[in-house]
DNA sequence: TGAGAGGGAA
DNA sequence: CTAGATCCCTCTCA
């Protein structure tokens, strides 16, 4: 019921504000993330965005319009202006309503609107890819992805229902090879891979499924390669991690380390099931245009192609993808959020969202860790505060990042926390070294060999050392221990997909059942201030609260 | 034959 | 855009 005692009103430009004080604000933001985004999260009133393409999600989970609205009114003072509920319906309703089907041998768009169609055929760059004939608009099988894509463009999603390819066959099964039996799976990983893979449904088989690091995304690619029972092509972004994905396979399927080839720059194999990098892939000769590693594409019929950490993916990459679409792809990521714009490139050719169970949600069922995140702001000492004025304002962020008054702010966080594992992390090389001088603590960068890494991590494992500093290695890193503290002293601009990436590595859930501490340090009134807050815009998305703290460990406010 | 440095790319 | 990390390839040296 609409009540002014409600905490949400959506404004005549389409915008949702929402009190974030209110004793309902928590179950509205899980409700409003189902078809918005979160725009700003000041103090008191946070700001959703409706796109097209977040309604398009939310109508490829199911949601319809009037359930939408009906669900929306339950929270807002007043009722949504009638142009808005218009736009939408209009935006949410267009999902479906263009199928792509299988007609013989080739494909069929289908228009269970007219008026659709009508708008549709002036639109000259999808005339390429149709071939209309008796009435009916016909596209080439090849052309499948390139029409997908343009009508996308264009604000037409196409509701694909020409099937997939199956691909070679193989079969997997999960197990737990250590103790010789089936592996059990976790209620929301099971539901995760029911949702990809709908027996007899022919839209189910393509999308991206979003957790949180730690919930084991890895488990859930596997229990649809088991689903699938094909030959696979896993796609991922460092060495590291194909070489993790190779471990998880050896140890929880029944595929032999035989059948498992990896396809990097040192050992190139193609098997059943292969796994290469991104990089690998989009590699070119300097100054041609080929790609000579996207044959791997064709090298065997894969018959599911796993994107791991989706949200990296380089464009070039699209355009294979775009080549693809009769094979099964899934998306993993742990925050569908790019930097780039390019989240329609991944909604139309990897797929729409499909699964995302909040971070806060695995939290209260005890899968992964308590945290709890502070934002500590600091002033700019008058040296450097001169410093900063007079910088041109593309160092002027550096200085602030890179504030000395910080490190008295680490002294005193490391000696609050004393005795547990914390790990320091920042973007600025000279930084994390003088921090390392005052602390005495080891520093990991990329310059260090992977051996000194790999030592440095087990005796951090084993608690022989507390504190380690950590760089942007960080961000790739699959093998970096968990700790239960983590201080930020400085990140990349506005990157929310590191801030999030950052939290999770304190994420597993300990044997004590402590609270994960992640501290954010900030510099008052500066592009430090201004960067924290749109980094902190996924994790409050996700419902983490920044509680602010001064210097002198007051608490100062809450941003959530 | 393999390790290691260096350049280019995204 | 920044600064940094990573990966690919090629070249050199033993």
């Amino acid at each position: 019921m609409i009540s002014y005692s409600n905490p949400v009103i959506v404004l005549n430009d389409g915008n949702i504000m929402a009190e974030s004080e209110h004793v309902l604000y928590s179950e509205a933001r899980e409700f409003l993330l189902q078809f918005s985004e979160l725009l700003k999260s000041p103090q008191g009133l946070h700001t959703y965005r409706v796109t097209p393409l977040t309604l398009w999600n939310s109508a490829s989970i199911g949601w319809t319009f009037d359930l939408l609205m009906s669900r929306l009114e339950s929270y807002c003072k007043f009722p949504v202006p009638s142009h808005i509920e218009a736009q939408w319906k209009e935006w949410l309703e267009r999902y479906g309503k263009i199928v792509l089907e299988k007609d013989g041998g080739t494909l069929r768009l289908r228009f269970k609107d007219e008026k659709l169609e009508e708008k549709i055929i002036g639109h000259q760059e999808i005339i390429p890819y149709i071939n209309k004939k008796n009435g009916k608009w016909r596209v080439a099988p090849r052309d499948r992805g390139l029409l997908k894509q343009k009508l996308l463009g264009a604000g037409f999603p196409v509701y694909d229902l020409a099937g997939y390819d199956d691909g070679k066959p193989l079969p997997v099964f999960l197990r737990d090879k250590l103790n010789g039996v089936p592996l059990v799976l976790r209620p929301y990983q099971v539901k995760a891979i029911d949702t990809f893979y709908r027996e007899g449904n022919a839209n189910g088989g393509n999308g991206v499924i979003v957790l949180p690091c730690g919930a084991g995304k890895t488990v859930i690619g596997l229990g649809i390669m088991e689903k699938c029972q094909c030959e696979t092509l896993i796609l991922t972004n460092n060495t590291t991690s194909v070489l993790q994905w190779k471990r998880e396979i050896i140890e929880k399927t029944s595929l032999a380390e035989d059948q498992i080839g990896i396809y990097v720059g040192t050992w190139k194999e193609v098997k059943p099931v292969t796994i290469s990098t991104y990089q690998m892939l989009t590699y070119r000769q300097t100054g041609t245009t080929r790609f000579p590693h996207f044959s791997l594409f064709n090298r065997r019929r894969w018959g599911l192609v796993i994107y791991d950490e989706v949200h990296l993916l380089p464009a070039p990459i699209f355009r294979v993808t775009a080549e693809i679409q009769a094979t099964r792809r899934l998306g993993l990521t742990a925050a569908l959020v790019r930097e780039d714009g390019c989240e329609e490139d991944v909604f139309g050719l990897v797929g729409p969202k499909i699964y995302d169970i909040p971070w806060r949600k695995l939290e209260k069922e005890g899968w992964i860790a308590k945290a709890v995140c502070y934002e500590i702001r600091m002033d700019l000492g008058e040296k450097e505060r001169e410093k900063y004025l007079s910088a041109s304002p593309k160092h002027q962020y550096r200085i602030a990042a890179e504030n000395p008054g910080k490190m008295e702010v680490i002294r005193r966080l490391l000696k609050k926390h004393q005795g547990e594992k914390i790990l320091v992390i920042g973007q600025y090389i000279h930084q994390l070294k003088t921090i390392s001088a005052m602390t005495g603590a080891p520093l990991i960068t990329g310059e260090t060999s992977q051996l000194v890494r790999e030592s440095q991590y087990n005796k951090f494992n084993r608690g022989e050392i507390s504190v380690l500093i950590v760089s942007k290695v960080a961000n790739f890193a699959v093998d970096l221990p968990d700790a239960s503290i983590a201080i930020q002293v400085s990140g990349s601009f506005g990157s929310r997909q590191e801030e999030a990436q950052r939290l999770g590595r304190l994420l597993r859930p300990k044997t004590d059942d402590r609270t994960s501490h992640f501290y954010s340090l900030v510099t008052k009134q500066t592009k430090d201030e201004e960067f924290a807050l749109r980094r902190h815009r996924f994790l409050t998305e996700q419902g983490y609260q920044y509680i602010i703290m001064d210097e002198k460990d007051e608490k100062v406010g809450f941003l959530s």
